[in-house]
DNA sequence: ATCCGTGCAAAGAATTTGCATACAT
DNA sequence: ATGTATGCAAATTCTTTGCACGGAT
């Protein structure tokens, strides 16, 4: 993998931002500064990246992929109210692995795990409306 | 949801395999004894039953989604070689939602689980492989 | 010089939807 | 009678690809 400014647009762009974006929100995020990109290399180039495990592809069930800068061990979880995704990160997860290789139908080397819940804003927005007394 | 023949021919044929297919396989599948039907029928059919529980939607990492008629709590794996999706039966799994609600960002409820290996059959021929000499 | 990256537009894969008709209750 | 289901084709969404050109080593 040779040098790409786009590339590195794009990397940069991904690290400064929590917000798992889909490549299309990268594509806008950038395209400002970066007038002559195309989405086509966006797509690409994430693809490139992920591939080399420079970022991570986020599968949501619904929708595009999302993706993230931060390679470090977490978890996602997506919001079923607002739909958003966040990281969640923990030291204690169990080894779910492990559990799944008690059968010899398929040996297991690793698993996807995506949560969903309720987000913390979510959570008080709930918590306003039942204040107010407006309808569940 | 009132009667529908469709629906039922959709389930039963869901019902009768293991091999977790896709909507264009079960068309595939229920085609010959049902000439008439048609896909879009199969794509809403499966949607309904699954979002009444009836049937499971594997949302697999890449290419379309799975369906499996066994709603029995159990897990799926996707081999790495073949691409097959198997089942994993076990009363042995964790809690990674209690791991993931260490902090109050989200409050989780509910994982998707998707975990990858290497078949039995893979295994096997792959070992095959390796006696008679050829090249990894 | 060679190989890789890029923009553009077009193609592709998977799924959904509008609409008129047929079926279940 | 009313609401749901269906077939068909067209539309939508997300992503990839072919090709000619530009950039990196």
């Amino acid at each position: 993998m040779i040098y790409s400014r786009q590339r590195e647009v794009i990397l940069g762009a991904l690290r400064s931002t929590r917000s798992h974006p889909t490549a299309e929100e990268l594509y806008s995020m950038i395209k400002p500064e970066n007038p002559g990109i195309s989405l086509a290399t966006v797509y690409r180039d994430l693809n490139q990246l992920a591939a080399h495990g420079m970022i991570l592809r986020i599968h949501a069930k619904s929708g595009p992929d999302r993706f993230d800068g931060n390679t470090s061990e977490h978890y996602h979880a997506v919001c079923s109210e607002c739909g958003r995704t966040v990281d969640i990160f923990t030291d204690d997860m169990p080894d779910v692995c492990a559990a799944a290789n008690g059968q010899d139908e398929i040996q297991v080397s690793s698993v996807l795990m995506l949560f969903a819940g309720v987000c913390k804003q979510c959570r008080e927005s709930q918590q306003d409306t039942i204040l107010k007394g407006e309808p569940s």
